[in-house]
DNA sequence: TAGCGTCTAACACTTTGATGTGATTTTGTG
DNA sequence: CACAAAATCACATCAAAGTGTTAGACGCTA
């Protein structure tokens, strides 16, 4: 079974190239090209391709739009993105749009044959430098663990049940406890962490 | 310049090939390898190595325990996860724990060349079906969008507020108008959402 | 134009949250 | 043991948040 693929790259360059790469391979499909959104959006629904790459920049629309539309339409198709950019922004935008994929323009005509493949089997190709991005953005978010380091047990206890919304007094029962101790164990995080609401303690400490 | 990889892995028959495999290649050299984590915490921080390869399960502790406490003393050195696990909790682990890139075991030889050169050169070197949970890990916050969308645009600037802290006077004096309209608005957006304090709104649109 | 949704605003009222000041008991470490 | 840190509880007070109800102004559209 060879993997039908779609192209949307309002580059004529850069799409005619790639469309003949594909076809050069035994077992890819290239069964549509387009270089705008809107016509991609509406043809490939019926195309059902099992890959498409898509470029983000394009007069007329974004591809990041473009996947948005069409991935809860197509949730069996794998999109790959296929850009200049590297930015977090677009990147992460791309991601939650529905995308598989990131490739940056320079990679090289085997590695994008190699993506595909790759995407087609369960995978999630990605050029190197945009890995690095991704991965990055798991990382900051561990100071949370030192922010509450200086908060005890029954504290660090406390700040999760207010992270959940419980009132104090849907506290006090949980931790049997009196609704006074947990006003104190609060007062005392308030003051640990220098804030001085629930919402503010929140995002200090699991705060994105 | 030589990259300088150390290694950390209990079984001796893996770790022994692949040290000679890395020993085989010219720029390539292995300059320590341990069969448990103490050992490694104690003497790499001294050795300095580029990049680390890391099995997870060992006796005597966890390859990620070893991370956590070695990235922060070598923030320049790269570690790499090598694990038969694939399962998000050790994936995302081992990420926060400062692991720059995740190999499965299954790793072709050459591949695991591949990925150090590529994680010395800036890049995060992932095993297809890992990179893919960590794109599905982004994927799954966009029910977000989903909730956002009942709301309307007024809404949304006030929750956006609320998500800060701000208080409702804080908020009316920020968008110029009166607080009984933010309390309005509020009582509009917990209705919509079938909520009754601002931590459960956001926990139901922003919800971890 | 009549109706719908949105944004705006007000008033009254109850509940919850935050803060100040105090105290007793338990637990762990030098 | 003695001291410190942590956990427990109390009372008082004010600020903030949440709830119920009502209503005018605007824009869109069936």
């Amino acid at each position: 079974m060879s993997i039908q693929i779609a192209m949307l790259e309002d580059n004529d360059g850069i799409r005619n190239t790639l469309v003949s790469l594909f076809n050069k391979h035994e077992n890819l499909h290239c069964v549509a090209d387009f270089d705008n959104p809107n016509e991609a959006v509406r043809a490939l629904p019926r195309l059902k391709p099992d890959v498409v790459l898509v470029d983000i920049h394009m007069p007329g629309g974004s591809g990041i739009e473009a996947i948005r539309q069409l991935k809860p339409i197509l949730p069996e198709t794998q999109f790959i993105v296929f850009s200049v950019f590297e930015d977090n922004d677009n990147i992460f935008d791309a991601l939650t749009a529905g995308a598989t994929g990131y490739l940056v323009k320079s990679t090289p005509p085997d590695k994008i044959i190699e993506a595909i493949h790759e995407v087609h089997q369960g995978g999630s190709p990605m050029s190197s430098r945009i890995a690095r991005k991704i991965v990055a953005n798991f990382q900051t978010k561990k100071s949370e663990a030192k922010q509450l380091e200086i908060l005890t047990a029954r504290e660090q206890e406390i700040l999760n049940y207010l992270s959940k919304g419980f009132r104090y007094k849907e506290i006090a029962s949980s931790m049997f406890i009196s609704i006074e101790t947990v006003r104190t164990h609060i007062r005392n995080i308030y003051e640990k962490l220098q804030v001085s609401s629930r919402t503010d303690a929140l995002n200090k400490v699991f705060g994105k």
